[in-house]
RNA sequence: CGGGCCAUAGCUCAGUUGGUUAGAGCGCCACGUUGACAUCGUGGAGGUCACAGGUUCGAAUCCCGUUGGUCCGACCA
């Protein structure tokens, strides 16, 4: 025997993928088996492997393969996301860092050849690593959402929504990034409560230089934009102020006190500064009296010229701010200043305070995309897991506001629409949106009515398109939809099941459902599993700026592949969120540990042709035909737990089933004496039950149960795990179960027994049986005599008219048992125990006979619970008397 | 302000249409090592199912309310 006594993952994992990648398993092709489809969600092109990656791809795999042994022809197609601002950021950072180069210092084409170097180096590090987890996708058809011609699907649905009338540009008051100098959309926009200062200016009125009106303000830097005092028409303290002017502090300007009903009286002073290029709420208003829009503030968050107040221009927001207090205080327009807490928006990926601005970007159109999206959820056409989501899918869905797409960044498809360059920037009367340059020209000699127009007359669009109108693609998209829609498409669409993170579920999973019903007309995917968010201990979420995210790598390296696995999945339910620890991976290796050593157990027999007497014969034959029964209930369960994606419910039956019945009751029922042989049958039966075991258990946990695969038999070249036939669950047989567990009661109240007494688990001991017919039918069953005897390590079992005297005795289910005791037992003690239990058994049966004395219960409940209960009131009187005799004989007071 | 979800053992969670005086893993305690595994074995302790009502023959499970937690959305001068 030359196995080691303890499981090494790290050398199995590596050799086991490379065979599997060699034999192409995880290639798949259209034929005429049923498609067993999953898109990968495609990570970052930039992403390194984190725990929720590890999360999200070893359910996709458990399901893939899953699937696989089910037959099905299983495609898992991996890729990644260019991620337009987070990824653009780290080429400008590289940039800088290993160029010396800005991005103001290189053209638009300069940059994207930069940024692809950076791809083609750093990209898709993810890709690698996720093999490591074992993740077994087809590789062959890895796709990136620049790729050539996913990049012209994005620019042909663009083409598409804007002649359908569902693509605008507009003038709007948008979330501005100032420091990816981006708009973004509202999704991308985080809100959180924070600390912030209201302080409360008085602007006089003009002419006078004490009477005035206070306002509260958040951005004292943003005074220099206003245009108006907003005041409500009902507030009586300000009515005479309305249609007088009052001065700006600082500069003077004279700007209207307006009234608009928009204006809370209760809040602050009951006035409110007009800001039309810095608020939302304010820009509408200012719409309501035709007031100008004064925009003070740059693209970077810098103060701009068009503030009149000197001092501050070219500082930063928040620097300005600052500096506004002692000139305010300085010019006595200061009132004071509160303490206050507000929700403050931040960009999602730089974490930058959103500035709102007014701009001219592209929109979709939500009102018509939303309804079959919304309406496909509801019916079940896509069914969530866990159904809760709906809810929230719902909230959203039934808001729907216009998607901001476009995105002042290089990085990403740009927007094929071209403007004439005879026209400004800023005020276009022509757009053609065409899917190449040539075409563009086409539409714009048409529409002008100018055929002389060339290609240089035009200018494209200088921004690109939000990464998720891309990604709302990928189902489609990788398998060609748009340009081969009767190919492979039809075959692997819609896909089977979707598994990602709920916080994604508006950028991305509402989308996708969009985008199929607009493009497709059918949905995307059937099935959509969420995963929870993997928190730490304290269930804080992980993050890098925390600290508290362990490397995944290591995980990897410390606990293999399968023990991470196995840790992920056992408090992973469906949408939960899951708090990880390091311990339960240190679970999942010894999971693998203890299935490694019940191979090299059952590798270290020797055969022999038959079994060394009836006996043994006897009881090897029922632990073999109980274990089959047993595996035949844990596959009937573990099959309703993968049909209800309750995968971690799955997985912790099957490792029960494994520790507990396989390895602790069945390997113990058989295994042969000190250096002697077991015979031939069993040893067989052993095998077959094993590797029927390992491959149930594959999904989860694929390096072992391949490695024991192969060390269980000699398989033949292609006789692989990874590629059997999921067993099938058959019906098994209860009663025999039910004589096993009996059984097994009896051995547990003999060690217990031994526990308390004392004795050593290997003395022999003498056990007697109160005759009778329920005891007479347990053990007439063949081979639970000598399965007890075995495992209790008894020298003797019979069955007695009347209680031996120096005994202890037990009761398990309605048969009372006595175990000799070669020395005098503690009467008082022992009675104290009897007492003890006589009190349980007598309030179990005082509850059913409350129940079964309960006419309307007899009357109203289904007969087949009545009659159970009839049963557990017999039982349960059945062994009161058996207490009482004991009592009686022990002579208990 | 509106809405969702949650509250079960020391911890993390199961408990599927209401039906065994509630289960698992971890942790804890006791005992145990020539013979697969100490990354182990055997056994044990530990719960008024957040609180208060209601429906029902019967409630951890269904309904209402309260409290606490958490998330989402709106508003936010």
């Amino acid at each position: 025997m030359d196995l080691s006594t303890r499981y090494n993952p790290s050398e199995t994992e590596e050799r086991w993928y490379a065979h599997w990648e060699s034999r192409g398993y995880f290639r798949s092709v259209p034929d005429d088996r049923e498609p067993f489809t999953i898109v990968i969600p495609p990570p970052n092109v930039t992403g390194v492997l984190h725990m929720g990656h590890m999360l999200n791809n070893t359910i996709q795999d458990i399901l893939i393969r899953k699937a696989r042994l089910d037959g099905k022809n299983a495609c898992w197609v991996p890729g990644t996301d260019h991620a337009s601002i987070a990824t653009e950021a780290k080429v400008v950072q590289w940039l800088r860092k290993e160029k010396k180069l800005r991005k103001s210092d290189i053209s638009r084409e300069q940059f994207m050849e930069y940024a692809y170097q950076w791809k083609d180096k750093y990209g898709g590090i993810i890709l690698k690593q996720l093999r490591k987890l074992g993740a077994s996708c087809d590789w062959d058809r890895t796709a990136f959402t620049m790729d050539k011609g996913y990049y012209d699907d994005v620019i042909r649905t663009f083409v598409d929504l804007y002649r359908k009338g569902k693509l605008y540009r507009g003038l709007r008051m948008v979330n501005w990034d100032p420091e990816a100098k981006t708009v973004l959309s509202n999704e991308e926009v985080l809100h959180n409560e924070e600390q912030s200062h209201l302080f409360y200016i008085k602007y006089l009125l003009e002419g006078s230089d004490n009477e005035g009106i206070t306002i509260a303000t958040q951005r004292p830097e943003t005074i220099f934009a206003d245009v108006a005092v907003a005041v409500n028409p009902k507030d009586d303290r300000y009515r005479n102020m309305v249609g007088k002017m009052v001065r700006i502090p600082l500069i003077d300007r004279p700007i209207p006190v307006i009234a608009d009903d928009y204006v809370d009286v209760e809040f602050g002073t009951g006035a409110l500064k007009i800001t039309p290029a810095h608020d939302q709420n304010d820009y509408e208003v200012g719409q309501r009296h035709n007031l100008e829009v004064l925009d003070t503030i740059a693209d970077d968050g810098r103060i701009n010229d068009v503030c009149t107040y000197k001092p501050i221009v070219g500082l930063d927001r928040f620097e300005a701010r600052k500096q506004m207090q002692p000139a305010l205080e300085a010019s006595g327009n200061l009132v004071k200043i509160e303490e206050y807490t507000t929700s403050i928006g931040r960009s999602e990926r730089t974490n930058a305070v959103v500035e709102p601005k007014l701009s001219l970007q592209w929109f979709v159109d939500m009102t018509s995309l939303g309804a079959p999206a919304l309406k496909a959820v509801l019916d079940e056409q896509v069914k969530f897991y866990p159904p809760s989501f709906q809810n929230l899918y719902r909230n959203w869905m039934e808001n729907l506001r216009d998607w901001c797409i476009s995105r002042q960044l290089w990085w990403g498809q740009r927007i094929p629409a071209w403007y004439l360059k005879s026209e400004g920037p800023s005020k276009e009367t022509f757009v053609f949106v065409a899917s190449n340059a040539d075409e563009a020209l086409e539409i714009a000699r048409k529409d002008t009515g100018n055929p002389n127009l060339g290609i240089d007359d035009l200018r494209q669009d200088e921004d690109v398109l939000d990464t998720w109108a891309s990604s709302w693609l990928w189902p489609i998209s990788v398998f060609d939809g748009f340009n081969k829609p009767d190919g492979e498409f039809k075959y692997y669409y819609p896909t089977n099941v979707l598994v990602t993170g709920w916080d994604i579920i508006f950028f991305w999973v509402a989308r996708m459902i969009m985008a199929s019903f607009e493009f497709k007309g059918q949905k995307p995917f059937k099935d959509v599993y969420f995963t929870g968010m993997v928190r730490d201990k304290q269930r804080r979420k992980m993050s890098k700026s925390l600290g508290n995210s362990p490397d995944a790598l290591k995980l990897l390296e410390d606990f293999g592949a399968d023990g991470v696995r196995y840790g992920l999945m056992s408090s992973a339910a469906a949408g939960g969120d899951i708090l990880f620890d390091d311990k339960l991976c240190e679970n999942g290796r010894n999971f693998c540990n203890k299935l490694w050593n019940a191979l090299r157990l059952i590798k270290g027999w020797q055969q022999s042709e038959t079994a060394e007497s009836e006996e043994i014969a006897r009881k090897n034959a029922l632990a073999a035909r109980w274990l089959r029964e047993k595996f035949n209930q844990v596959l009937t369960e573990v099959e309703e737990d993968f049909r209800t994606f309750r995968l971690s419910e799955g997985l912790l039956t099957l490792y029960g089933f494994i520790w507990d019945d396989f390895c602790s009751w069945y390997l113990e029922m058989i295994k042969p004496g000190y250096e002697q042989p077991i015979d031939r049958a069993t040893y067989a039966a052993t095998l077959d039950l094993y590797s029927d075991i390992v491959v149930a258990l594959h999904p989860f946990m694929p390096f072992i149960t391949e490695e024991l695969w192969h060390q269980l038999r000699d398989r033949s070249e292609g006789d692989d795990c990874i590629v059997q036939r999921y067993p099938k669950a058959g019906t098994s047989d209860q009663s025999l179960i039910g004589k096993v567990e009996a059984a097994k009661d009896i051995i547990a109240r003999i060690r217990d027994l031994r526990n308390q007494n004392q004795i050593k688990p290997r003395d022999p001991l003498v056990l007697q049986v109160q005759d009778g017919s329920s005891a007479q039918a347990l053990f007439a069953q063949e081979g639970l005599r000598e399965m007890v005897v075995k495992l209790a390590v008894l020298s003797e079992l019979s069955l007695v008219d009347t209680e031996p005297a120096n005994a202890k005795s037990f009761i398990s289910g309605t048969d009372k048992f006595y175990v000799v005791l070669n020395k005098e037992i503690d009467v008082a003690a022992e009675c104290a125990k009897i007492k003890e239990e006589l009190d349980y058994q007598r309030g179990f049966v005082r509850s059913i006979e409350g129940k079964l004395s309960n006419e309307r219960f007899v009357n109203n409940a289904p007969p087949e619970i009545v009659e159970n209960e009839r049963k557990k009131l017999a039982d349960g009187l059945e062994r009161i008397q058996m207490l009482e005799e004991s009592r009686k004989s022990l002579g208990c007071s």
